[in-house]
DNA sequence: CACAAATCGCGAACGGCGTTTGCGGTTTAC
DNA sequence: GTAAACCGCAAACGCCGTTCGCGATTTGTG
């Protein structure tokens, strides 16, 4: 009982424990090379790939040993989300238009799910939110200054836009459509005639951008009209 | 080799593989019981307590039992996520305008996440495109039908509608507000700038039909504007 | 009717997972 | 100097999805 793991009794969340005593040997290893680890490990092989033996061996080590630096490996998935969030950094000091700073903004997060596919799979748990995604937040509550509506109201809207591109980046990924292998035809009427007739011309390049702009002026700025 | 299960050499998917031979005992359960076991268990415990064992065990078998209706716990999955989708019927025949159809399917959509939250961790998965999921596809196809606009942009509206009641969705489970236990405050000064500051009126309620009634015009009727 | 083929339920087993535990050795605080 | 705290490590625990082999049962075919 006098020899617990630095998760030990883990009252409080990963960010506010201390990487390591003062007593004992120096660590062969630090909380920050591990999430690095497991980030290349989940960028390469996917999120599944990443389990605590892999990551141990990808530092040379057993797995039993990442207890000494975190609690359980969900601590794992939300530094690796957290770490990841940071890469959107620096965050740009665009002073003008507030919307078209927060669809750059949209348009960079966008580029980190491409960069890490795995972070469709881990921002929609509810722990996970670290230094860095505050800082985000944080950022964002500034650009949307100068927006007169209630505070709750801006929260509403960061966390869509985030949902929202979350959704686009999901459709970039190699899913792909569904096959129609074994399956009756005959009971999808509307199905078979909307995919027999012209496909049309492809979907504007800019849906993102003009998905966001809308979503948010109308979330932000849309309270007051049609009573009801 | 002689005796493969059910699953046995699953070259096609679960949807088009036949419940039984034409030898053999009377099986003693049926997928769709299994299914419905699975699916009562994940609304009382959740889904992550939906393992082969417990499904087996609340019919009273083993797990390797099951094996003989499914081939993988993946495809249960996909049954399960299919049949909630079918809950969604019948659907409502209006016939006017076919926004406000749209809207009702949404309302209808969040009322169904409501009841199997753990729909939410499964409709994200490339797989998993059953029968069910093909009707709604088609209903939604058919209720679009006066629409102008390329099929492609069609299926990204409806796809895009179901991606944002998730959202919203998720965010009326009980997740909650994050902790700022041991958290630096003063490293987010706007963060605690908007906290401190009179919270406000409350969010709209119809935030999700407005939210909705924006997209889809967006999305289906505003390819011609803004040329560039 | 006889018989082979196919399917059934079942329990044991395999490999992988997250996590815990106990140990000998190392460093620090008092 | 000594005791407490921390280190790396390897073994072990329990759960997981899945596979396999068994005896028993039903069906299609000659």
């Amino acid at each position: 009982m006098s020899d617990a793991p630095a998760g030990g009794p883990d009252r409080q969340p990963i960010w506010s424990r201390p990487e390591r005593g003062s007593r004992g040997p120096a660590p062969a290893h630090s909380r920050d090379a591990i999430v690095v680890a497991a980030i290349t490990l989940a960028d390469t092989e996917g999120l599944a790939a990443v389990s605590m033996r892999a990551v141990a061996a990808a530092l040379g080590t057993g797995a039993g040993s990442l207890y000494r630096y975190l609690s359980s490996r969900d601590d794992l998935l939300d530094l690796m989300t957290d770490r990841a969030v940071g890469e959107l950094r620096p965050y740009p000091q665009v002073e003008g238009d507030w919307l078209e700073t927060m669809v750059l903004l949209g348009r960079r997060q966008l580029a980190l799910f491409g960069a890490h596919p795995w972070l469709l799979e881990l921002i929609h748990r509810p722990s996970g939110i670290g230094p860095q995604s505050l800082a985000w937040f944080d950022n964002c509550i500034r650009i949307l200054e100068p927006v007169r509506c209630p505070v709750a109201a801006k929260f509403e809207a960061i966390a869509m836009m985030t949902g929202v591109v979350s959704l686009f980046a999901r459709r970039e990924s190699p899913a792909g459509a569904f096959s129609f292998a074994g399956v009756d035809l005959a009971a999808y009427p509307h199905l078979v005639a909307a995919f027999s007739q012209p496909s049309g011309p492809a979907p504007r390049a800019d849906l993102v951008e003009r998905t966001l702009r809308s979503l948010l002026t109308g979330l932000l700025l849309g309270e007051s009209t049609e009573a009801g």
